[in-house]
DNA sequence: TTCGGCATGTAACGGGTTACATGATTGA
DNA sequence: TCAATCATGTAACCCGTTACATGCCGAA
């Protein structure tokens, strides 16, 4: 039984065969949005998934010291993934540096804590941007409304992730305004 | 300079001093709804932050075998978290195990990807209903108004946990309702 | 008397990050 | 010629989880 980077990999080789260095950079881009490996976790990865036989590869002409490698799922491979979709998923803890920092922002003056909030506000909208970029590219691709094809599942990421940081941008804004109100209307701003 | 989970540590303590083993309580419940830790991680981390001088600790009359210690922050830790609040913070990646999932969703037919999406947006629904509980707490509460107030840090957190999870509930109902229009209407419902 | 809560630690293991190591091709 | 990109791997370290280990007190 695969790990869950394990099953990012079988998600990635179910869409498109890769050789280790393109999903070392897939990893990073559209699932990076939500799960991130290095090179030095993948390769290895690579090796335990085609010993437990849900991988195979073919050698193409590389330019590397070391031969190069396109892995593909097997007929197995494909149906771990598929049965790891929808196995049972016990709710995850939430792992979030920046709610960490502001949950201590009241040991701080206002005006730096109102900075802190700009600067976490400004990581969202970047953010924000970078998934309606990408989902704008799925505008007018007919798959992407079929359930059954890859575009349609990187739709409903690429929406939720839209959607979280928009509520994360909201949330930002809501707290700007609270620091403003419990400061004195004539207080200047120390911000930056 | 601590880690992550040592800011953690001195934020609980610059709130209120306790012991090991309330700390180790407290990570699980008010922070760990956005930073966890178990007990085994907090005893040898309290160990080094007093080394560090971060800490000091008194000694109380416990009921283990070992002596119980109680824990407070010197004015070097609270300094220590007041600069690691304002500090510079990179992007820090997205690690979420559900949108993994649902990134392969594609692979399973409508119906199976119905019920996971229902099983998501049960367990936002339990933590959305947790943190407006947790809020509710803090109505009528005059501190909570006070940025220089831990009440009020908490309340900007539990909002964004309650923000957060709306958006996440706004995007289990967009995707219920994209899985029904991918299917020919009077398609029997495989779900569960 | 037995179970749960208080209370503190250590050890083993697994996963992730960073750094080390090698070497070919292409473009500035 | 120098840097970037392709391409693959290993090693060291840190952090987090799970399990081991001990032992008192109060309640059922």
């Amino acid at each position: 039984m695969p790990s869950d980077l394990g099953h990012a990999l079988l998600g990635l080789l179910a869409r498109r065969p890769s050789t280790g260095y393109e999903l070392a950079r897939r990893m990073q881009r559209p699932v990076g949005w939500f799960w991130t490996a290095g090179h030095s976790q993948v390769y290895p990865e690579l090796a335990q998934l085609e010993a437990d036989g849900l991988l195979t590869h073919e050698e193409v002409p590389g330019r590397g010291p070391r031969a190069t490698k396109r892995y593909a799922p097997t007929p197995a491979g494909t149906a771990a993934l598929r049965e790891w979709v929808v196995a049972d998923l016990e709710p995850q803890p939430v792992r979030d540096l920046e709610v960490l920092r502001l949950w201590s922002v009241w040991l701080v003056d206002p005006g730096a804590a109102t900075g802190l909030v700009q600067r976490v506000r400004a990581g969202h909208a970047e953010r924000l941007a970078a998934h309606e970029a990408d989902l704008a590219t799925l505008d007018g691709v007919a798959a992407a409304d079929d359930p059954g094809t890859p575009e349609f599942a990187s739709r409903l990421t690429l929406v939720g992730g839209v959607l979280t940081r928009r509520a994360a941008l909201e949330w930002c804004d809501w707290m700007l305004a609270e620091l403003a109100r419990g400061r004195p209307p004539g207080g200047g701003s120390l911000s930056r």
